[in-house]
DNA sequence: GCTGATGGAAACCGATCGGTTTCCCGCCGG
DNA sequence: CCGGCGGGAAACCGATCGGTTTCCATCAGC
């Protein structure tokens, strides 16, 4: 029979800490968490410091498995444009759940505010990766300004995510149309690597 | 002399409120609340019936106060675009400011994850009031899709205000010129109004 | 079968939570 | 001069917080 207490208390935590908190926020108490995954607090404390340090964890052990979700499959040898729409083709996937709260990298820097904190440390370098995918392909793209198109996307990701996660908006459709729209302006385009309108020149302040 | 401790106890509570809330998020207990107001849980709680009503208040408050902020004077009879990049300079503006933690809104909402919450709900009218000040402006600049481009404005301005909240970015100019191209695609460009590329059919889900 | 490590249940700790109440000072009109 | 009252200070309440400790059931190796 399938034991339904099969996996490490350590892995229990993290699994039950990351799906709590994503639901109710970083305030949850480690009571809580504990009985949802079925752990003594006691075992909690031999395998971290404290509750900051399970948080931390839970958020580093969710990165791989959201790179996985978003991020292209390694044997996926698509142009930059593909792959890069990609990533909003799977958000606004995850976000027709109604059990979608938005990225919960973005939501734990939100919510624990101060920056210095271990978790929001390990949030900062989850979105990092996204925001260096994205660079990496713009790049691959001989796009004019590639870290100016990451910023950009970046910004479309977290909003259409923040939006969707509080209920603001549905998207389907809005996020990709509107990296798309994004790429287009870029010069990463369906046809191929730059060569649209304004290759170079689109950066600073265009308005007065 | 400029008594320090003037105005009525409510707005002493409130203003308290919406900035240490604003700094340390809504877990910040009533007691240091009440202290950093002035204010007597004893007046507190015969002028509210708790903390979520006082958190409620406290965003209505800020309302206004951000309209007036983000939104042109109403003496200003500027184009539509300029109405609408207005809103993302004074973003940028304020988002140079060390202490910027983004919209208080959004974080509300991302904070209490409730949708049901009273301070949720103002925090969603809030919101609203951009959006539909992003459309009137579409509408009035003769654009194809306005409600689209409303919702692509509040996808940026909520991206971008979120990533300089938490340090991810400093924008410089960033938002207001991804806004800038979102008018541009939408046919609100600099000359005049609408008739750019691509005045209708731009919108649903265009990537497989 | 015995033993020792693992780990869950739960009591316990001081601090703090949201919320209520008591007390008393200072300012007001009469 | 005084009586009423708005309102701040602070004690108090039960619940819960993060964190620690005790106790005991289970199970693998011998």
């Amino acid at each position: 029979m399938t034991t339904t207490t099969k996996p490490t208390p350590r892995d229990r935590l993290l699994d039950a800490a990351a799906e709590l908190i994503y639901r109710e926020g970083v305030g949850t108490g480690i009571d809580a968490l504990c009985k949802a995954a079925g752990v003594s607090k006691r075992s909690m404390y031999q395998l971290f410091a404290g509750k900051d340090e399970v948080l931390a964890a839970a958020l580093t052990r969710q990165e791989p498995r959201l790179s996985a979700l978003l991020f292209p499959p390694p044997g996926t040898p698509a142009a930059p444009r593909d792959r890069v729409l990609h990533v909003f083709e799977r958000l606004e996937e995850a976000a027709t759940s109604p059990d979608y709260r938005g990225c919960p990298f973005l939501a734990a820097q939100v919510e624990l505010k101060d920056p210095g904190h271990a978790a929001s440390e390990v949030a900062a370098r989850g979105k990092q990766a996204m925001s260096e995918f994205f660079r990496a392909e713009a790049e691959r793209g001989g796009v004019g300004q590639p870290e100016l198109l990451a910023r950009r996307l970046m910004v479309v990701y977290d909003g259409a995510s923040a939006r969707a996660g509080i209920g603001a908006d549905t998207l389907d459709g809005l996020a990709v149309s509107t990296a798309a729209l994004l790429l287009d302006a870029a010069g990463l385009t369906e046809n191929g690597p730059a060569s649209g309108p304004d290759t170079a020149e689109e950066a600073g302040a265009p308005a007065a």
